[in-house]
DNA sequence: CACCAATTTAGAACCATTATAAAGTAGAGT
DNA sequence: ACTCTACTTTATAATGGTTCTAAATTGGTG
């Protein structure tokens, strides 16, 4: 399988959970936004096999370090995930609690002025929260 | 005191809790960033009377819904909430988990070339996150 | 095969936040 | 001032996403 060596190369072991893992989250054209049980359903509906809610968490966390996935910075009970790894930024439709890309081009170029002494900027994201 | 009107004009009644928060978040001439147990360790400092959390919350929550607080959209295991309400970004320090405020002329203008159908632009933030 | 570290797992624990429901209070009307 | 009622506070319980635990399983190396 394809993931078998991403996941070699990133130092995990290729085991038969995370294998089906990486193919609900990247086996798509579409990257897309996901929660933590909006996964396990995902896999619930994709697969027969049940993988126990704490893999889910680890594995997830574990493709966030290693880059693999991004978690969206929002203000929700749960936690949003992008397998959209690429620098972009995100409307926030308000009403329904759903996110949608916003490419950079569609941003433009932000320049951030001040500086922070001894810091170094590592992202810079921009939310856009719609209302009707 | 300069919080009754202030309330009486939201439609919210002027009690003994709302006026003391209102004093730790509004009397001075900083603003800050902080979360709900933040702001309880302060009212307990600062004065002898205890507020019962649930208080807290429901407070910051009307307060939010008014307009005199703001939320700060970020990844954290508390809710950051913000007593500066004009139009602003922020930096976050990830060693450290602090926030420290980006004023809009640090950043220059930004300007969403996508439109979503039928929504409205309610706000847009911007998280600059920092590493050493 | 033998071994060991990495991984999975069910369930418990954690803890910020929200819900509940009873007691207290502000303010309008009388 | 007294009443009345809707609003507010409060202690406490419940909720629910996330993390922890410790035992069982598994992957990969030799
Ligand atoms: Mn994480
Ligand atoms: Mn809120
Ligand atoms: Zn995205
Ligand atoms: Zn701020």
């Amino acid at each position: 399988m394809k993931y078998i060596e991403k996941l070699r190369n990133s130092g995990l072991r290729p085991t038969k959970q995370r294998l089906q893992i990486c193919e609900v989250l990247f086996d798509t054209q579409k990257t897309f936004h996901f929660t933590i049980n909006e996964l396990d359903q995902k896999i619930k509906n994709k697969t027969n096999n049940k993988i126990s809610l704490a893999t889910i968490y680890n594995t997830v966390h574990a493709f966030e370090k290693k880059g693999y996935l991004k978690q969206i910075p929002i203000n929700s009970n749960q936690t949003y995930f992008d397998t959209n790894i690429t620098d972009h930024h995100h409307f926030y439709d308000l009403k329904y609690g759903k996110l949608i890309d916003l490419e950079n081009s569609d941003v433009g170029p932000i320049n951030i002025k001040r500086k922070i002494d001894g810091k170094k900027i590592k992202s810079i994201e921009v939310l856009v929260k719609l209302e009707d």
